[in-house]
DNA sequence: TCGGTTAGGGACTGAACAGTCAATAACTCA
DNA sequence: TGAGTTATTGACTGTTCAGTCCCTAACCGA
């Protein structure tokens, strides 16, 4: 009936929310994101209505692809126990070479106070995360035994130190440093 | 010998501060900062190089106010003993109801990876806040048998739990949930 | 009181900003 | 093959951006 797109929305998406990510909302550019996504300007705008619906599609993507992945290693028995999974998660964090940090995080400082739709995506996410969390806790050899609410405190401890390492990973914290916090984190599960 | 300043210049960087703190650097323009300050443009760049320069003073203005204060707290006796005063200074951040959060993370996010001196405050800060940690540590019941690695882990710990509590503040997670994060990650203490 | 010096104020600058538009291209279906 | 529809492109728009400049004001020492 017409002419089809010739871009992958997806794969551009991918290359907005790495832009987003790095440089966050208001430090990336039209032009940045224009020269990232690889399409002109006309493009853009017919496929999304303004700067903000690319990063609001960028974080949706961010949450498909990073966090769901995240939820998923967490769920997975292959990763060991529930624990061992956790402290998986964690670790990934020295991973993070780049200092990119975590998107998520880095919008809940930087647009989920005056964007409430960027707030309501984050909070979704922190809670999917906390309940992945709880989860794999209740496949551990303690929190099995626990009661749902003291998981449940455990958990958004946990979401709650993952956040401050992604946030100290961002701002050049040694990766060793990184490890005795984890160790200091987790050492009474 | 010449006309003097009529603005106090720690006054305006207070100001200044705060839209920085509020809006992150590049949400802030200098049209917001002049606003703020209650100062005219030219006076602002007699005073200052650039806006990167305020950002700079800014940071040092919130390490002197803000960050000597809770070291201030952490040290004061007065606070009960080493654990009561490291407690105190978490459910501190449930009192974010204006949902500023941290200027220092924020920093550590939007700036510390593009500006080498950024990175350098954010940095010194960090170790600043840690070390004070470590020694209320040292005066609190358990904390004084430990070793001095120890102390430095589980402070690096508490103080990474206090940058995901005041991310979270930010993203407008619920004291009570604040609450819950402060109680699991004391437990063990 | 006057000369030297620095602060205050605000109009001005060129660059960069997000967003628009009209001409053209590519596709489908009849 | 032609009509209808939507994508692509990049020049263009008006606005806002950080930073400059120059004139005036205020102060000090001589």
């Amino acid at each position: 009936m017409a002419r089809p797109r010739e871009f992958d929305t997806d794969k551009a998406l991918d290359r907005a929310m790495g832009v987003f990510w790095a440089k966050g909302y208001e430090g990336a550019s039209l032009q940045d994101l224009l020269k990232a996504m690889k399409i002109a300007r006309g493009s853009l705008y017919k496929a999304f209505t303004d700067k903000r619906s690319i990063y609001l599609a960028a974080l949706d993507r961010y949450e498909k692809t990073e966090v769901d992945e995240g939820i998923d290693a967490l769920r997975n028995p292959d990763g060991g126990d529930g624990l061992s999974r956790i402290r998986e998660m964690l670790e990934d964090v020295k991973g993070d070479v780049a200092r990119r940090g975590c998107f998520m995080c880095n919008a809940a400082i930087d647009r989920a106070r005056f964007d409430p739709k960027v707030e309501a995506k984050v909070t979704a996410m922190l809670w999917r995360l906390q309940d992945a969390i709880a989860v794999a806790l209740k496949q551990s050899k303690k929190g099995a035994r626990w009661s749902a609410k003291r998981r449940a405190a455990t958990a958004a401890h946990i979401l709650n130190t993952y956040i401050g390492l992604r946030v100290l990973a961002r701002s050049g914290y040694p990766a060793d440093g990184l490890q005795a916090i984890i160790d200091a984190s987790l050492r009474e599960l």
